[in-house]
DNA sequence: ATCTATTTGTACGTATGTATT
DNA sequence: AAATACATACGTACAAATAGA
C-alpha cells in the first residue's frame, strides 16, 4: 500500500460526504456543512473544498444556494439530469434509430401491460385529450412534425404513469427524449410516405381501452404490434443519433 | 431576458467546452488546452477553470494527467463511471428486485434473439466453459453464492456480445451489476428453497444451443422463460435495493 | 426600503508535487 | 541530474446574493 491511488483530494472530499449521506441518511433538502466547516473538519482548503462541490453537484448530488441559510444541500437527481447523463455516456457510441426502436419494442409492451387496470379516471381523460391532437391528417409538414412530437409525448405519458417502476420509467423516458431531439433537429420522420400520426393514433387508442377495460395483454400486444410496425419503417433510417451535449437546465 | 439565468461562471465554462468537443469534433485522447491558456482565453481566474475541469469530469467526458504534455484530456466515459451515475440517480427512488426483474424478462430475450447466429466459436467456447461452475450442486452456501455470481457473469457476457446496441448492452449491465452488489452485500438468494444453479445451468446450456444455431425463436423463448421462472421465485424478494454509492472508481 | 450578517462565488498570488525531456 | 511544464493545493481578499432585522 506505499504507492498508493494518487486519488486527488476534492474526490477523497467528495466520497467523504457521499459517505455522510448513506450512513446519517441525509434525505433531499438536508443541509452540508458550510464551506468553512468543511475546511476546518476535513484540513483541506477552500478551493478543494469548492472543487469537490462542484464535483457532487456535477452528479446531481447536490445543489448549492448562496446567502445567508445557504450552502451545499442534498437533492434528488432530476430526470432531466440523469437523462444529459446518459446521453454523455453514449456521446462516442454510435446509437441508431434501430437500437433505439430494439428497446422500445421490449420495454413498452412491458410497460403498459403493467398499467393495465391501474390508471386512474382522471389520467384516463388526459391520455385520451392527448390523441385528439393527431387524429386528423396534418396539413402543412409543421404540424406534420408537431403530431410527431405529441404522438411520442403521449409515450412519455405512459411511462410517468409506471410510477411502479421508475427505472422502467427512466429509460423509456430516455428513448423517447433521444427520438423527440431527433424530430427536432434532424427532421426525421421526413419524406413521410407513412402517416405516423394516423395509424398512430389508432394505435394509441386501442391502447387505451386496453388499458381501461383492465386487460393486459391486449395492451401488450398492441403495444408490441405498434412498436413492430414503426421498427419496420425506421429500419431504413439509417441515422446515427445526432452528437451533441444536452444543456446544463438550471434545474 | 433581463433577469437571466445567474448561472455560475464554471459551468459557462464547462459548457464552452463542450461546444469545443462538439464543434471540432475532438476524439477521446484528445488534448484540452491548459489551465493557463483556459484562464487567458476564456478570461477566468485559475480557481474558475479547476471547478469547471472537476465538472467535466465526474460528468466522465474529460480526464486530467500532471506534468509536462498533461492537461485535461477528452475521454469516452467507462461503463463503470455510467453504472455509478446512474445509481446516483436511483438512489432515493425505492426501486425493488421485482422492478430489476420486470426489465430483464423484457430486455434478455431480445438480447439473445439478437445474438441468435452472430456469435463467434470462440465467444461460444468461453461461454460454455463458464458454465462450468454452476452445473454441480453447491456444497457449501460460500460455494453456492459464487455459483449465483458466476451465473449472473454469464448474463453480463451475453450483454457484452450484444455490439451492436451499446444502450441495450448498458441497461442490462446495469441491472446485473444491482443483483450482483446483492448478492454480495445482502446475502440475497437466501435461504434458497429452490436451486438457482441447476435451475439456471440448464437454461444457460439451452439457450447458447439456440445461439449456436441461429435459431433467434428458440433463443428468445427460452430466455422468457428463464427469466419468468426467476421472477416467479424473486417475487416475494420485497427486499428493497441497498442505498449506497458506487465508489468513484480510478479507471 | 435599507442595512447587516451570513454564506457562496470569483480572483489572484504562491508554493508544492509530478512526470517528461 | 537538472530543468521544464504542467496540475494540485493553500491562503487571502473581495464581490455577489440572500435572508432577516
Amino acid at each position: 500500500m506505499s504507492k498508493n491511488t494518487p486519488q486527488r483530494r476534492p474526490y477523497q472530499v467528495a466520497e467523504t460526504i457521499k459517505c455522510w449521506i448513506v450512513d446519517r441518511q441525509l434525505k433531499p433538502g438536508d443541509r452540508l456543512p458550510s464551506e468553512a466547516e468543511l475546511m476546518d473538519t476535513l484540513q483541506v482548503s477552500k478551493g478543494t473544498v469548492r472543487e469537490s462541490t462542484r464535483v457532487l453537484e456535477a452528479q446531481g448530488l447536490v445543489e448549492t444556494r448562496t446567502g445567508p441559510g445557504g450552502g451545499a444541500f442534498v437533492r434528488e437527481m432530476s430526470d432531466a439530469k440523469a437523462v444529459s447523463l446518459l446521453s454523455n455516456y453514449l456521446f462516442f457510441k454510435d446509437i441508431s434509430i434501430k437500437d433505439i426502436y430494439q428497446i422500445r419494442l421490449a420495454l413498452e409492451p412491458e410497460l403498459v401491460a403493467s398499467l393495465a387496470g391501474n390508471v386512474v379516471a382522471d389520467d384516463m381523460i388526459r391520455l385520451r385529450e392527448s390523441l385528439h391532437s393527431y387524429t386528423n391528417p396534418a396539413e402543412d409538414s409543421e404540424t406534420e412534425r408537431q403530431q410527431h412530437l405529441d404522438a411520442l409525448h403521449f409515450h412519455l405519458m405512459l411511462a410517468e404513469l409506471a410510477g411502479g417502476n421508475q427505472l422502467l420509467t427512466f429509460i423509456i423516458r430516455f428513448t423517447i427524449q433521444v427520438l423527440t431531439d431527433l424530430t427536432i433537429y434532424n427532421r426525421l420522420y421526413e419524406p413521410v410516405t407513412y402517416d405516423f400520426g394516423q395509424v398512430g393514433c389508432r394505435y394509441h387508442a386501442k391502447i387505451l381501452d386496453a388499458i381501461e377495460l383492465g386487460d393486459a395483454e391486449s395492451a401488450y400486444n398492441i403495444m408490441r404490434e405498434h412498436m413492430l410496425d414503426a421498427q419496420r419503417v425506421m429500419n431504413h433510417q439509417e441515422a446515427q443519433v445526432r452528437r451533441g451535449f444536452l444543456p446544463e437546465l438550471k434545474t
